[in-house]
This record gives structure tokens, sequence and C-alpha cells, in this order.
DNA sequence: AAGTGGTCTAGACCACTCA
DNA sequence: GAGTGGTCTAGACCACTTG
């Protein structure tokens, strides 16, 4: 309906399309329409925000770029289950020998919520007083520990997080609580195991490690999480993209 | 003129604003313009093409995309220069303590060609009996080596450059050769420091090291660089982005 | 055959840069 | 004020998928 554009466009210099994304975005974020299913086709569309195709194109081409929408001609335009294996993969960068994602089990250490310190801060844009959950967790691979992670996340974006036994995949969780992930950044150092995280990981302590330090940001580039993971490969290696 | 429309379109189903594409790389690699400076307008163009406005957009919106050309509203679309400071960061990931990207000397410690063997030809996807130039090269910031280099470059993209001092950046190589770069990938992996490596990187041997096992390809996705780094950080951190 | 997204056209107007 | 790229419109036709 007209209603859409007058009120999206009358008092902004925002480009219309970029309006029409962020609409659209809202919908998804807020499971107005069910995963992995078709929303109507670009005209009706077009006609409901009262733009013309091309801009309605243009908003939804953006959207596929993002991740959130998958076109497929002669189909039709589906909302990506962001849980799925294609996606899974964007935020973890540990390949198998054969070049597969690596799964393998989870264990849940310890999560408890808690106020921000001075170094999450920093690395979360925080400001002080904010409450952040606290997760440790150790990935198996085929039974073996090969990662130990520590995981900080706003409480902000996700309320009660700690009150639940969360799921280990952070696109999941950002599904759940209705938060749109984008882009994210991982620092690679390496590293000598402590005493503790050679425990975890079962190696002799001082073992060469790999140091994992990423963030990753939403939508619209609020930080959802800060990870520091300590990582120790047998087989499996690092993959990182040009593009 | 009408001319290159009817030859790149007439007999190809392949999208026009690829083709037209396609034939703005060839010119922007045969170094028609000059680096650094505007082409025509995208109105001009479209004629030159016999395309329509949106058609010739759409390509150049391509190749900016492509970080071939750079668009700015109200000044013109510039042929990038490959080796400047901004692009010359895209296939080197490895950042100082500050986050500046690390530069520094580099001392080549040989070069020759010779044929490819086996192990090349499976990550250049080459043909058994090609050719290719082998270099090694030392690379230090400070004074400090950080990385030991091994380099394998096609024969057949490089004609002769085992002949030259080549230039120690690979966006410097490939624009003098007329090579367009595209996508890349490098697989990380924790290793120790072999006697030989230790000694050219001043280290005690077994010292832990970052393996980084890079390949680079050209636009059109025919491997153009196969490298191998051995890397001793201190400050430094490898960094991976997420998009 | 009907419906979808993908391509292509041919304009108009706006925002920005620079002489 | 002239020239550039950026946005927006309103169509037509094509390629592909599905019933």
């Amino acid at each position: 309906m007209l209603n859409s554009r007058i009120m999206t466009s009358r008092f902004s210099t925002r480009p219309l399309y970029l309006q029409v994304r962020d609409a659209l975005a809202e919908r998804i974020a807020g499971g107005e329409w069910k995963l992995g299913t078709a929303i109507p086709n670009e005209s009706d569309l077009a006609r409901q925000f009262g733009v013309s195709p091309g801009t309605m194109r243009k908003a939804l081409d953006l959207l596929e770029a993002e991740h959130l929408l998958t076109r497929r001609q002669g189909r039709g335009t589906f909302v990506n289950d962001q849980a799925s294996e294609e996606l899974a993969v964007r935020y973890s960068n540990i390949r198998g020998g054969g070049g597969e994602r690596v799964g393998g089990d989870v264990q849940l250490l310890s999560i408890a919520e808690g106020p921000v310190s001075e170094s999450e801060c920093l690395r979360l844009r925080a400001r002080m007083h904010e409450r952040v959950h606290r997760i440790r967790r150790l990935r198996l691979s085929e039974g073996r520990p090969y990662m130990l992670e520590e995981v900080v996340m706003p409480a902000a974006l996700f309320p009660g997080l700690s009150e639940q036994v969360p799921s280990h995949r952070i696109v999941v969780l950002a599904q759940q609580f209705g938060v749109l992930l984008g882009k994210g950044e991982e620092r690679i150092t390496i590293a000598s195991a402590s005493p503790d995280v050679a425990g975890a990981l079962q190696v002799e302590p001082a073992t060469p490690i790999l140091n994992l330090d990423r963030v990753v940001y939403t939508f619209d580039g609020r930080p959802a999480e800060w990870r520091l993971g300590r990582c120790h490969l047998s087989d499996e290696y690092y993959l990182a993209e040009f593009k």
C-alpha cells in the first residue's frame, strides 16, 4: 500500500531502495515470513511498498547478497534459514583434511551473566555497566577436543540467554533472538597452551596452538559476539578467502 | 559504435552486461586506458557499445565490485592502479600490532624456471610439462625476518619472469603482465620450523610457525600463483574477514 | 500455460564535484 | 553552470520452473 512509501520516504533522504531493504529485513528478523518459504513476487512487493519494480529488485538483490534471501529464476524468492548447512559455514573457517566443515560434539562448560569488563567493552563497543553473557565450551571432532571457546555476548541483544541451554551455533542463536548477523573479523595468532587450556584440549602444556579472536557484528553493525578460541588442529586447517 | 554490440551479442546467449564487462576488462588489462585516469562517462560508453545506459551501468558496477574501477559521484569512473596502497592489502592479511599493513624489505633468495612438479600441478590446475617460475624470498619487518616464501607462477601467464628481478608484490607483477587478478584462498596451519626455515627466520629450530598456503586466481578463474609462506609472527596477526 | 526472476531498454530527476 | 555518477521509474521481453 502507498502507506509504507509515504511513511518511509517523506522525511528522509536515505535512498528508497535502502529504506525498502531495511523494512524487508525487519519483516524477516521478526519472523513474519516462514523460513524457507517463498515471499510475494517482486511486482506484488513493489505495489505493496509503492515503489517501482526496479527499486524493489535492487532491495531484493541487496538482501540476497547479504544472505537473508535466495532468489531462483522461475521459482521465487525464499527466506534463508540461517541454521542451514550452507550458511552455518559462514562464520566458521575451520575445515577438515578433505575441505569439509568440521562439525562434531560440543560440551558446555559454563554459562553466566554479568557486567562487562574493560577489555570486553573495547571489543564489543559496549558502554560500562552493560550486561553480557559469558559462555565456555569445548568443541570436539570425532571425540578429540580441538577448540576451547570463551564467548561473550551482549545481554541487550540476547536477553535471558544464560537461563537456557543455548545453541552452540551463533547463527542459530541469532535466528532465535531475531538478530540478523552481518560482517565479522577474526585475528589469528600463534600461542602456547597454558596449563588449563592444555588440560581442556588434552595436550602437553606449552603445545603451540592457534588463538582465534573473532568479533561478529549484526546486520546493522553492532557487535553481537566476541569469541576467543584456543585451537589445536591436527588434520584440519583454517581457510581464509579473498573476494 | 554499433559494431561492438553486433559482434559480441549476435552469436551468444551470454548476458549483454557480462559481454560488455569482459570487453571493458580487456581494455583495462591491455592498458588502453591510463591508470588512475577517468574513462568516458557511462552514456558515452553505452553509445560506443550500442547498449542502453542501464546495461552499461550494470557492467561498470560489476567491474567496480571486482576492484578494476572506482566510481565517484560528480567526478567520474577511474581505472584502479592495482599497485596502490588500498589494493595491495587485498592478498596480504598480515597486520601489525596497530592494525596497519606490514610492509618492509624483501630479499630475493632465488628464482628459476622449470617444468611443473606433480604437487604444483594439483594446486595450479596445470597440465604436465607446462613450465613455471619458482621464487624464494624472505620478507623483513623493521629488519626482522618474518616470512620465508616459496612462490610458483605459471610461465604461460608470466612469460620471461625469471629473466628479470621481479617485483615482490603479486599485484604489481600481474599489472605488468596484463593479468587481472580475482579471488584467492589461503589455508593456514601450525607447523614447526625445520632447520633451514629456522635459519632463514633466525629462530630456534622447531619454533612453532604459521604455514600460509595460498592460491591466487585470475579474474577468469585460472590459478596465477601458489605461495607457501612460513611465517613467524611477533606483534603481528593474521586478519580474516567475513562478508 | 502460467508464474517467477533475469535482462534490457529509454528515459527523468537528484546529489555531488569542480572550474 | 556543466558534467558526472546515483536513484527511480515504467515498461518489454526472455529463460526457467512447475503444474
